[in-house]
This record gives structure tokens, sequence and C-alpha cells, in this order.
DNA sequence: CCTTACCTACCGACCGGTAGGTAGGCTAAC
DNA sequence: GTTAGCCTACCTACCGGTCGGTAGGTAAGG
């Protein structure tokens, strides 16, 4: 019989968060099992307890590595942008890229089971995601300020534009008619340039 | 003991409706058991089989009642507006006052728990959710004909504003500093006429 | 006296989680 | 270079509890 090395460890773990992320994310957290996870990866129900502490446990370090990633991917490369305009465009595009392209589970997981987690690990989670919208709000309050923005209200904005981002792991799917980046490039003409051509109808 | 008599009998399947689509919201379709709806109605388990089948036609039944009543009090509405920037105008604000006002606890589910219903019972909700979208594409390539629009993809710009609004759930509290009627306003306004002072800017 | 609206009592399956064992690699002493 | 002994990464077997669902009874109203 096979064992790992000491230094698979970490590769292990790995390996643990993206089966259990795409197996909550097919079938929710409550729906998945345990033992359908521990299927997933050839071993025992046992097997993952050596691993995790728990099932919440497993679900947050999901999370986690889901804020990691897109703290990674998108926030971090964006945040040094001095311009506001090509900033918001920037997050904009990074995000829609990042859940057409990359795909990843774990940020699906983080959109559709966040009000599963409780108490000290939901504030965590909580506080990372606000961290996100205030970076928005202040980008639209910079763009207000400098008059290239209307004068929308920050807060709205962000939501808006989170509502029209988070929302697309309900329906886009790769194979369908518009690539990710095309997706990420209509997304950004129609919330920077609105719907309407003239500016005037009230 | 009291028994009800028999002119309650659709008043108890709605209570019973109502009840499931609280328990449903609160703690998902997966995570919420029969006990707990039982319970919340002051009845035994066996009790709800009485006047339901299963645990999946219950959900079936909250979604289809949800349906019915977005249509009822969104859809059919708006529908013979003629004018298309009144007719989108009309839906748009429409559709955010039921999710921030009336907050019907079936259309969450209904948002939350889709991929949870399987085959027959998910094609029904899933072909009238497609009519709504088809509803809102066939609008906006009505307005971008007419020359209100500018050229956005109707596909692009009804999952855009599907994403805006169906997202709400997930953040709005009406507790908080807008009104339904607020919210409903301002994004209408981001929507139609966009982020940007100028349209120049590309 | 039949129907309706429940009830009690229970089913087999499955849940998250654990106790205790074991096979094989790693390390260090000789 | 062998070997003792420990550690990792699992395993089998099982726990108490809960799940969705049901059979069969009962009490009240029409």
């Amino acid at each position: 019989m096979k064992k790992r090395a000491r230094q698979d460890r970490v590769t292990r773990q790995a390996q643990i968060l993206e089966t259990a992320a795409r197996i909550f994310c097919d079938k929710g957290f409550e729906g998945a099992s345990m033992g359908d996870i521990s299927a997933a990866l050839g071993i025992t129900k046992a097997g993952i307890y050596h691993h995790i502490r728990s099932k919440e446990d497993l679900l947050y370090a999901i999370m986690s590595y889901g804020m990691d990633l897109f703290e990674r991917k998108v926030l971090r490369r964006v945040m040094g942008i001095s311009d506001p305009l090509e900033r918001l465009r920037a997050t904009l595009k990074g995000h829609i890229l990042v859940v057409t392209r990359d795909r990843p589970k774990e940020i699906t997981v983080i959109l559709h089971e966040s009000s599963v987690l409780k108490g000290r690990y939901r504030e965590k989670i909580d506080a990372r995601k606000r961290r996100y919208v205030r970076f928005l709000e202040r980008t639209f309050r910079d763009l207000v300020r400098s008059g290239v923005a209307r004068r929308v209200d920050p807060t709205v904005a962000a939501f808006a534009m989170l509502g029209m981002v988070n929302w697309i792991y309900q329906w886009y799917r790769p194979a369908g008619r518009l690539s990710g980046a095309e997706l990420a490039d209509a997304f950004a003409d129609v919330f920077l340039k609105g719907i309407l051509k003239s500016p005037a109808a009230g």
C-alpha cells in the first residue's frame, strides 16, 4: 500500500479543498455529505478527518482560500492604480474574468453558501468581503469627486456592480455565445455608459 | 381538540407554503428538515404529509407560488406597456419593489434553491424564468431599434439587470439607509444612464 | 357515518464524527 | 547498512442522532 511522503501534505490538503469545493458547488454544503467528498478522493470518510477537524472547518478553509485567490488575482493587482476610472475598469474586468475563465469553485461556494457559516468564521469572511465593498465605494467616490462620474451613490453603485458580477455564476456557461473577455467588455460598457443613448432622459 | 373545517383547506395549504418558505429561506432547503417546518406550524411531521406529497413537492409548490406572485405583481402589469422605455422602467422598479418591500420568501427560495429541483419540476420553473428573460431581451431590442438605447446586446443587458436585481436579497435590509423605492430609483438611474458623466469615454 | 385533519409510533437509510488498529516510509542510533 | 521505533496516512467498525417518509389509529365536524 502506497503512503504519501511528508512533503505531499500541503498538496494533499489542496486536493481535499479542491475536491470538497467541487462537491459543495454541485450539491450545496448541506446537500453534500462527507462520504461524497471522501469517495471522490478515493479514501474513506474517516480518512478525511485525519486532515480536517469538521465539515464546517472544511467550508471555512474553502472560502478562505477563495478569498485569497480573489485578493491575489484581482484586488491586489488593481488597488495600486491611481486613476479611479482605470482602477474601476481593471477591477470590473478582472473580477469578471476570474469568475468566467478560471471559474474557481471556491468563489462559487463563497457566493452561494455564505449564510451557512456561523460565528467567528462567518465574521472573518464577511470582514474580507466588506473590505472589497469599501474599496469599490472609495473608487466610486473618487470618480464622482474627480468629475468623471455622475453624482451616483457610491454604495448603490458598488452593490449594483457586485450584483451584476456575482450573479454571473448562476447563468454563465463557457460553452455559450460569449467568452469571458467579451462578457467583461460588454458588462463594463453597460455599467459605465448605461443603457440609454441620451443622458437627458430622466 | 379543534379540527379545521373543509373550507379552510386552501388557507391551510397557504399557511404551510408560507411557513415552509420562511424556513427554507432561513436554513436552506437541505438544511431545513420537515420536522422544523411541522414544529413551526404546531403540528407533527406526519401531519404535514396529509397536505403534501414530499419535501420536493413542497419546494416546487413554493417556487410555483413565487412565480405566480412575481408574474401577477410585476410581469402582467408591465407587459402591456407599449413604450419600451416606460416598460423597462416599470419592470425594473416593480421587480425591485417586490423584493425590497414585499420581500416574499418564496422569491428568495426561487433565487437561492433553483438548482435543488430536478426533472420536470426544474424544467417548469426554468421555463417560466426564461419567459421573463426573453421579455427583457425583447424590451432591450425594442429600445435599441427605436433609437432610445445604445447598441447594447439585449442578452447582456438582460443579465446585467437581472444580476443587479436578483442579488439584492443577499445584502438589502429594510432597516438600512435606503427604502425600497429609493433603491429602485437609484438602480434605475445607474442602469439606464451608467456611471460616467461623459458618453465619450471608451 | 363518512371525510378531514390530524396523531402516535415507527421504519430503514444516512448523517457527522470517532475509537482504535495498521501498513509503510522516515530517521537516527549503532 | 541494518534495524528499532516513531510518524503519517490511512483503514474498519461503529456511535448516537436525525433524516424523509409511512402505517394505522382517532376525534371532531358535516
